[in-house]
DNA sequence: TATCGTAGTGTTTTT
DNA sequence: CACTACGATA
C-alpha cells in the first residue's frame, strides 16, 4: 500500500465524515469534532447548539476520533478509495468494511452521559440521536441532573443509610415537614419563616454544606437558627426515608465523595460527559460533574452566561466563568452566529444585555435580514393589553401564521389571568404552561400519597396526609400519641398503628386505627397482584375516596374526573414502560416532571408561559407583556444590582425567543394581587432605545376597544406617545371595561347574521344567548366548525 | 372530632 | 385576590 493512497484515503475519510453531518459552520464543525478533553462551548441564543450537541455525540459513537486522526485500522485498497469517491459524489449506503475504515477509537453509546435541564430537552435529544444513530441511541443516558441522580441513588441508597425505595419530597412535602418541625421544637415562625428556612437550607445544600458545617460557620443568630433547623429537618427526612429535590444532588455528591469505590464504578461506566445549560448549574452540580469526569476529563459543557436565570435557585455563573481554571487545558469555542431571529430582534437583545457587567461578552449576529421593527404598545390596563395581543394574533393569522407560532411570555404566573380570561371569552384557543400542575391538585396528591405509603411505609409525612382523608375519625390527638410511641420505640408510625392493640394510650381510637390498617393491608396485597393502573383504581375505591367525592356534588364530580385522568395517565405509563413499570418508577416520574415537559408544540394553540419556562424554546411571534418597573424587572430586584442583572438576563432570554417579530407591551395601570397600581415604564424599554422601537398606544382609553378590530386613531411611529401618555392620564382614569351598554346598539348579533371572526374566519350565527350584560354567540364557521364566543370579547364583526 | 367561618397574610422565577 | 391557619361551635 502506498503512502499516496493512504493520504488520499485520509482526506476522503474526513470529507465523507463531514458530509454525513450536513451543514455546519466552521465553528460548529470545530465543536463537533473536538472529541477528547475538556471543552467549553459558549453558545449564544439560537446558535444551533442542540444540533452541535447531537452531532458531537453521533460523531463519538460513529467515527470516534477519525476526523482528525491519521490512524487507519486495516489496510486501504484502491477499491475502498473509489468507493468513498462514489459515496461522496452519489451518496448511498456504507458497506460494513467501509464503516470500519471510517472509525477510529469510537465510543460505546452507554459510555455517554448527557445532562439537560428539563425532561423535555432530554427527550428531544434522545429523539434526534435516535434519528441519527438508530438503536444505538437507546443506550445513551440523556436525562436531567435530578433524574440521573435518582437513578444512581436507587442503586446505592443503602450505602448512605436510605432505603432504595426512598420517597422524593416535592416543595409542598418539604414545607409540611418543616412546619411539623417548627411545631415540635417551638420555633418562632415570624423570625424565620419556614419558607425562608427551606430556601436557606436549599442554598446550603447547593454548596455542599452539611448541617454540622453550617452550625460551625454560622455567624449570626439567624444563621445559627437555620443550622439548627437544617439539622432537625435532615433528621426528619432521613427518618421518613425521604429526600427533597436538593438532596438528590447533595446525597449523590456525598456518595461519590465518601465512597471512592462507588465513584470509580461510575467513572468507568461514563467516559464522556456532556452538560447542557451549564450556566444554570450549582456548586454541587459542578462537583458532581467534575467527580464523574475526573481522570480522563472528557467533559463538554454548553452554556451562555447571558442566559443564566436561576441564581435564586443556587446556580452560580462562576461555573462557566472559571471553567478554564477548573479544567486546565480546556478548549473554548464560541457560537455567536444566530440562526433564529432577525437583526432587529438581536439588536434589541444586545442593547439590553450590554448593560450587565461581569460577563464573558459576546455579540450575536445573524444573516437572517433586518426584519420588522420591534413593536411597543402602551395599553390602558391589562384587559386592553390582552385585547391588543388578541388583535395582533388575528392579524397574523390572516397573513397565514398559525396559532402555535405565537407565544405570550411574562414575568410571573399571575399575569396569565387577564390574558386567559380574554382569550377564553374571545374563543381563541390557548394553552397555559405552568401555574398549578395537575399532579399538585389535592385529590391527585392524596391518591399518590396512598401509593407512596405502599412503596415506602417509613414515610410518616405522607401517611399523615392520607390517614384521615377521607375522614376516618383519626384526629390530630390520636396521631400525636401514636407518633410519640413511634418516636419512643424508634420505629415508624405505621408499625405502631399496625399493632395499636398493644398500646393502651391508643385504646380509645383502636377501631378507626385498625380499620385504616386493614385498608392499608388490602392495598398492599393489591399492589402485589394488580397492574399499576388497576392498583390506582383500587386505591380510589378501597380508600373510600370515591365515595367521599361522590357525596360532594358538582365539585366532587370534577375531582373524580381528575382522578379518572390520573388512572389513564398511569395506564399510559404502564403501556410505555412495559416490563419496567413499577410503582416506585411511576412516583419518581411524577416527582421529577416539570411543567414544560407537558408542553405539546404540535397542538395548534397560542401558548402562554413565564420567561423562565420559555428558555430553550422559540416562536415566530413573541409577546413580552408587563414591561413595567416593579413587574419586570420585579419589585424584589429593585435595590439589588445582582438581582437586577438577573432580570436583565431574563429579558435577554425573552427577547431571543422570537424568530420573526417581537411585541413588547406595558399597561398604564395594572391590577396585581387585588390592588390597582400604576407602574413606570420598564428600564429595559429605554435600554433597547426608541430608535429600535415602533410605538403604538391605546387610542381612546375608555371605549370598548376589545370589540373594535381596527386600532382607529392609534399613533404610529417613533416614541412620541410618551408625552401623549403623560397628558392623557386624567382622561384614562376610569378603568375601561367593554360592556354591552358602552358599545352601543350597533354590534348586536342575531341568528342568521353573516359574521367574520379574526381567528376563525367567516361564518353564520346560529344562536345568541344573552347573559349578564353580554351574550354567548354560537357560530358555524365556514372552515373552523361550530364555536361559542362572547359577543363583547370576540374579535367579531358583522358582514353586510 | 369535624366543620364552618373569619381574620390575617403574602404574594417571582423552579428541578 | 386567594389561600391558610386558627378558633368557635355542633
Amino acid at each position: 500500500m502506498s503512502d499516496k493512497l493512504e493520504r488520499e484515503f485520509l482526506t476522503l475519510r474526513r470529507q465523507v465524515i463531514e458530509a454525513s453531518f450536513g451543514r455546519l459552520n466552521p465553528v460548529q464543525r470545530d465543536a463537533v469534532f473536538t472529541v477528547n478533553g475538556p471543552l467549553l462551548i459558549l453558545a449564544g441564543a439560537g446558535s444551533g447548539k442542540t444540533t452541535v450537541l447531537v452531532n458531537r455525540i453521533a460523531n463519538l459513537v460513529r467515527y470516534g476520533t477519525a476526523h482528525d486522526s491519521d490512524k487507519i485500522f486495516g489496510t486501504v485498497t484502491q477499491e475502498d478509495v473509489d468507493a468513498l469517491h462514489a459515496l461522496l459524489e452519489q451518496g448511498g449506503k456504507l458497506t460494513a468494511r467501509l464503516a470500519g475504515l471510517l472509525a477510529v477509537d469510537t465510543v460505546r453509546p452507554w459510555q455517554i452521559l448527557a445532562i439537560t435541564f428539563t425532561n423535555k430537552a432530554a427527550g428531544e435529544l434522545k429523539n434526534r440521536l435516535g434519528d441519527m444513530l438508530g438503536a444505538d441511541a437507546q443506550e445513551i443516558v440523556a436525562s436531567t441532573f435530578h433524574s440521573a441522580c435518582v437513578r444512581i441513588l436507587r442503586r446505592e441508597a443503602e450505602q448512605l443509610g436510605y432505603p432504595s425505595a426512598f420517597t422524593i419530597y416535592d416543595s409542598d412535602d418539604s414545607q409540611r415537614a418543616m412546619k411539623e418541625l417548627y411545631k415540635q421544637q417551638n420555633i418562632d415562625d415570624k423570625f424565620l419563616p419556614p419558607r425562608s428556612a427551606l430556601s436557606a437550607i436549599g442554598r446550603l445544600k447547593d454548596r455542599m454544606i452539611s448541617p454540622q458545617q453550617a452550625e460551625k460557620e454560622a455567624s449570626d443568630i439567624r444563621a445559627k437558627l437555620v443550622a439548627q433547623v437544617y439539622a432537625g429537618y435532615a433528621k426528619r427526612l432521613r427518618g421518613a426515608g425521604a429526600m427533597d429535590f436538593d438532596d438528590l444532588i447533595y446525597q449523590t455528591v456525598r456518595l461519590f465523595q465518601e465512597h471512592p469505590d462507588v465513584l470509580e464504578r461510575y467513572r468507568n461506566r461514563w467516559r464522556y460527559i456532556l452538560v447542557d445549560e451549564y450556566q444554570d448549574t450549582s456548586v454541587a452540580q459542578f462537583l458532581l460533574v467534575s467527580l464523574l469526569a475526573g481522570g480522563n476529563n472528557n467533559i463538554c459543557v454548553v452554556g451562555d452566561d447571558d442566559q443564566s436565570i436561576y441564581r435564586f435557585r443556587g446556580a452560580t455563573i462562576e461555573n462557566i466563568l472559571s471553567f478554564e481554571q477548573h479544567f486546565p487545558g480546556a478548549k473554548v469555542i464560541r457560537l455567536e452566529q444566530n440562526y433564529r431571529s432577525t437583526t432587529s430582534i438581536l439588536d434589541a437583545a444586545n442593547r439590553v444585555i450590554q448593560n450587565n457587567v461581569g460577563r464573558k461578552g459576546k455579540t450575536l449576529w445573524t444573516d437572517n435580514g433586518q426584519g420588522e421593527k420591534v413593536q411597543y404598545y402602551l395599553a390602558d390596563n391589562e384587559q386592553d393589553e390582552a385585547a391588543h395581543i388578541a388583535s395582533i394574533v388575528g392579524k397574523n393569522l390572516k397573513k397565514g401564521a398559525r396559532l402555535r407560532d405565537h407565544a405570550i411570555l411574562y414575568r410571573m404566573n399571575a399575569q396569565s389571568g387577564p390574558i386567559e380570561t380574554y382569550f377564553a371569552r374571545a374563543g381563541i384557543p390557548y394553552k397555559i404552561v405552568g401555574g398549578h400542575r395537575f399532579f399538585d391538585r389535592k385529590e391527585v396528591k392524596d391518591i399518590l400519597s396512598y401509593l407512596s405509603v405502599i412503596a415506602n411505609p417509613q414515610d410518616d409525612l405522607r401517611l399523615r396526609r392520607i390517614i384521615n382523608e377521607p375522614a376516618r375519625k383519626i384526629g390530630a390527638a390520636t396521631l400525636d400519641t401514636a407518633a410519640n410511641i413511634a418516636a419512643g420505640l424508634g420505629c415508624s408510625l405505621l408499625e405502631v398503628i399496625g399493632e395499636a392493640e398493644n398500646y393502651p394510650a391508643l385504646s380509645r381510637s383502636l377501631t378507626p386505627l385498625k380499620n385504616f390498617y386493614e385498608i392499608y393491608q388490602e392495598l398492599c396485597a393489591a399492589a402485589e397482584e394488580q397492574t399499576l393502573d388497576e392498583l390506582v383504581a383500587t386505591v380510589i375505591d378501597c380508600s373510600g375516596y370515591r365515595r367521599m367525592l361522590e357525596a360532594q356534588g358538582e365539585e366532587g364530580q370534577t375531582r373524580l374526573e381528575n382522578l379518572g385522568e390520573l388512572v389513564s395517565a398511569v395506564k399510559t405509563y404502564v403501556e410505555e414502560a412495559g416490563e419496567e413499570a413499577t410503582l416506585e418508577g411511576y412516583l419518581e416520574q411524577v416527582a421529577l416532571i416539570s411543567d414544560i415537559d407537558g408542553y405539546d408544540e404540535e397542538a395548534d394553540t397560542v401558548v402562554m408561559m413565564t420567561m423562565h419556562a420559555a428558555k430553550g424554546l422559540e416562536f415566530d411571534y413573541v409577546f413580552l407583556i408587563g414591561m413595567e418597573e416593579g413587574v419586570f424587572p420585579g419589585q424584589m430586584s429593585q435595590y439589588s444590582p445582582d438581582d437586577l442583572e438577573e432580570e436583565r438576563r431574563l429579558c435577554y432570554v425573552g427577547i431571543t425567543r422570537a424568530k420573526k417579530e417581537l411585541y413588547l407591551s406595558r399597561a398604564r395601570s395594572r391590577m396585581i394581587f387585588g390592588k390597582t397600581n400604576r407602574y413606570p415604564e420598564s428600564r429595559f424599554i429605554a435600554e433597547i432605545g426608541s430608535d429600535l422601537l415602533e410605538g403604538e398606544e391605546s387610542a381612546m382609553p375608555s371605549f370598548g376597544r376589545a370589540a373594535s378590530p381596527a386600532h382607529g386613531g392609534a399613533r404610529q411611529g417613533g416614541m412620541s406617545f410618551k408625552s401623549f401618555a403623560a397628558g392623557s392620564t386624567l382622561a384614562s382614569a376610569p378603568a375601561p371595561r367593554p360592556t354591552a351598554a358602552r358599545r352601543g346598539a350597533g354590534v348586536k348579533f342575531a341568528p342568521g347574521d353573516r359574521v367574520e371572526h379574526k381567528v376563525f374566519g367567516k361564518g353564520v350565527v346560529l344562536k345568541v344567548t344573552p347573559i349578564a350584560g353580554d351574550s354567548i354567540v354560537e357560530i358555524r364557521f365556514d372552515t373552523a366548525g361550530v364555536k361559542k364566543t362572547m359577543a363583547n370579547y370576540a374579535p367579531l364583526t358583522r358582514l353586510e
